[in-house]
DNA sequence: CTCAAATATTTCAAGCTTGAAGCAAATGGC
DNA sequence: GCCATTTGCTTCAAGCTTGAAATATTTGAG
């Protein structure tokens, strides 16, 4: 199972390529099976779940940044979403004392009660979409995604 | 490396979230730096450059419904690219001889060398993003993405 | 043959997303 | 203390994306 027929560049190189399609095309088809679920049981959008999701992580509420930087989604991208949880009263800004250009995003009771209601059937979903992988395929490839993650944190640094 | 602490069935679903969790910001996190180099150095969309992509790899060309479902991408979405790049001399619509409900869609030679241009830079970033990664790890993570994909073909078939 | 169902695509509105530009506030070198 | 730089956020245009509805064509049951 670890045995390749051969390791030279070239083939390092394709099979490097070949992990990233398949990456791409596997996360798709999960996200586009979650969207199609939320959407269904709860007429609900997965952005909005996403924001509300890390936001329901934090108690003490999030800045617009950490949020963006949380989802990996740009700024302007977070500005439009909060407002309209704001809108309808599922979250809320709060002034930070020390900082005047900063804000809190907080959920409200009625956006925690709300989140509560999709996150139980969120974690079903995933449990059920993933079903097919035993103890030792997640870990395996939780150990991976994250010496991935660490390439990809060096590469900010210095890569062009 | 391959044991782990419990397996009851909680511990299994929680640890399943955290990979789909990992995934998909590493997903994302390759996704936009390729994008961000794609812009960069062509001033090209990621867009459209996977249509493209799509279109290279069949020389007699492909129904927009299968380059829909290569791309996991909503079917009035490919109209738009396809329209785009049509107006730009990059791909052409071909009539079937057997069923005029569908056409086939093809690279144009300006189309072609275009791509071609695009697709040696797109590897070597592919390449550089994915560097951390030998054989071994590349194997497993293939492996083991090719098993959840099958569970996800199973999924569809009885899914709610 | 006939017509309902299936297939292939387009159209469209609503919403998401990015990247760039702009503004306000905080920070730090001097 | 001053002001250039950095930081945090918003605004905006262009483009992407989805899902549903509309259109056209093909297929298949009877």
């Amino acid at each position: 199972m670890t045995v390749h027929p051969q390791t030279t560049r070239e083939s390092l190189s394709k099979e490097r390529l070949r992990l990233w399609l398949k990456l791409l095309k596997t996360s798709r088809s999960i996200e586009d099976e979650v969207r199609r679920r939320l959407r269904r049981h709860h007429d609900w959008t997965l952005p909005r779940f996403d924001v509300m999701s890390a936001l329901s992580r934090a108690p003490d509420g999030l800045k617009m940044g950490e949020i963006s930087r949380m989802l990996k989604v740009s700024g302007g991208n977070i500005t439009g979403i909060v407002d309209k949880l704001t809108e309808e009263g599922l979250a809320l800004r709060v002034a930070i004392p020390g900082d005047r250009r900063a804000q809190l995003v907080r959920l409200t009771d009625k956006g925690q009660e709300m989140f509560a209601r999709h996150s139980a059937d969120h974690e079903a979903w995933i449990d059920d979409i993933l079903g097919g992988l035993d103890a030792d395929d997640l870990g395996g490839m939780i150990a991976r995604l994250d010496r991935l993650t660490e390439t990809l944190l060096a590469e900010d640094k210095d890569a062009d």
